[in-house]
RNA sequence: GGAGAGGUGGCCGAGUGGCCGAAGGCGCUCCCCUGCUAAGGGAGUAUAGGGUUUAUAGCUCUAUCGAGGGUUCGAAUCCCUCCCUCUCCGCCA
């Protein structure tokens, strides 16, 4: 959420700065719905103050025994007519919020112009993609010739967009998870964090998710008797972030640096017959996620480190890869600044996503309220928060199944997974 | 699932209809005193929003005592619904 302060004072700059990513704000709406607020907040304040008065006044005249008859007629009718106003104004105010909360986050000075990943801007590319001197396969025929990568009986089980891995493969998905979740905490001082699979509506606002994205995301059934409703997270950023929604943070135990793995759950609606191939794009999958939350002067640093973090697992992994900055009108609706890194898949001999990290810089802590206590100020300020993927398991995986395949249709292990897979240098 | 007790500021905790945005304490900030340390004295210290202001400060108004409704001239306080926490019993991976 933006600063509201920005409608009411640079509207039109705002609205040129959102044009970038191609949003388009209404800001004729806008400036007369504000208008409207603030005479009707004024008006309905000075009733309020009125009423305040005059109610003490009662009091007063109570305590010391007067007659408060003709005091009491005074007030007469001034309850129902301010009942009015504040119910005109809360109706007026939600509608403010909700346009507030589908407006998306103003891109950074350093996010270049443009309009869709076409326009993304690499920034530097690491590891050489090898060349193969035999027919090289995609990660579905080396996973089903392997006998270990299954969408046929996960169709009958659940749906499309899911899969079974069983045996080596399986194995190499799981540490796959260990390796990334140990070097983080180990090697870059991440807080290794447990977190819940079902969120609340709230939570998914905090973060963005909600109100725009409902379609994207799996929901469960409401209780019938309690009216809970829980959803499934679409990444683990959304209960990780909101650990520190509503809370007052103290100076010096920021930065706070957490990572979690999680599975991950995504309807897919509106990608009908894009990726149908494989598990690059599923129902279902693993992520190592890594969140930080800073204050604000230090945030775009921490996006650089937090990318470097995740970089540092394909390096591990000597998988090839680019860093894209992506363009204005390519980034995430809740996203300041993002660096998207694409990993080398020979099988499509393409670049894919594979981990995306942003700085969302003080957008999600407005709408969670994430503060801390600033000493210079000693006043509560919002925080920033970075996050990324550390990375996308299951795209990792296909990226090794793809780059790391032999002649005789094996893949090798890469040498940092071999001790989380029992000594094993192949497998098949 | 059954029975009970609670939810108040950064923290602890008082407050059962009116000068209560909230005593007291802790913590924190500033000042004084003390030649170090320890201790003592004084003042200040919630958040959000509106108005005023070039803007900040200031001043002022409003809202907020788990959330949402209700009663009342007036609600932290009374009533209703919900959420959460704790204790005991039962059940359970």
């Amino acid at each position: 959420m933006l600063d509201q302060k920005l409608f009411r004072q640079n509207i039109e700059e705002t609205a040129a700065q959102l044009a970038r990513r191609g949003y388009q704000l209404n800001t004729t709406a806008i400036l007369a719905l504000e208008e409207e607020r603030k005479v009707l907040q004024e008006k309905t304040q000075a009733l309020q103050a009125e009423r305040n008065s005059k109610s003490k006044s009662i009091g007063k005249a109570k305590a010391a025994g007067e007659d408060i008859q003709p005091l009491l007629k005074e007030v007469d009718g001034l309850g129902d007519i301010l009942k009015q106003f504040e119910q005109s104004l809360s109706e007026l105010q939600h509608k403010l919020s909700a346009i507030l909360m589908e407006v998306p986050n103003i891109p950074h000075i350093s996010v270049p112009n443009g309009k869709d990943e076409n326009d993304n801007q690499e920034v530097r590319r690491w590891g050489e993609p090898k060349s193969y001197d035999f027919d090289i396969l995609d990660h579905v025929a080396i996973g089903e010739k392997l006998g270990a990568l299954n969408f046929e009986t996960a169709v009958k089980i659940s749906g499309s967009r899911f899969m079974t891995l069983s045996g080596d493969l399986a194995r190499m998905h799981r540490a796959l998870i260990q390796f990334m979740l140990n070097t983080h905490s180990d090697v870059h001082g991440y807080n290794e964090t447990y977190v819940p699979y079902l969120v609340n509506a709230d939570s998914l606002r905090g973060t963005g998710q909600l109100p725009k994205f409902e379609e994207d995301l799996f929901v469960i059934q409401k209780h019938e008797e309690t009216g809970q409703q829980f959803y499934l997270i679409p990444t683990a950023e959304v209960p990780v972030t909101n650990i520190v929604r509503d809370t007052i943070q103290l100076s010096e135990d920021l930065p706070l640096k957490f990572v979690a793995h999680t599975p991950c759950f995504r309807s897919e609606a509106g990608s009908y017959g894009r990726d149908t191939r494989g598990m690059i794009r599923q129902h279902q999958f693993e992520k190592v996620e890594l969140v930080q939350v800073v204050r604000p002067e230090d945030s775009h640093k921490a996006l650089e480190e937090l990318t470097a973090h995740a970089e540092a697992i394909l390096q591990a992994l000597k998988l090839p890869y680019r860093v894209m900055n992506l363009c204005a009108g390519d980034i995430g609706f809740s996203s300041c600044k993002t660096y998207d890194l694409e990993v080398w898949l020979p099988g499509q001999e393409t670049y894919r996503e594979i981990s995306s990290c942003s700085n969302f810089e003080d957008f999600q802590a407005r709408r969670m309220k994430a503060r801390w206590r600033n000493p210079e100020s000693s006043k509560p300020e919002l925080v920033h928060t970075i996050n990324g993927s550390g990375l996308a398991v299951g795209r990792t995986l296909v990226s090794i199944l793809e780059n790391y395949q032999t002649a005789d249709g094996k893949v090798e292990v890469p040498e940092v997974l071999q001790s989380y897979m029992g000594g094993k240098t192949v497998i098949g």
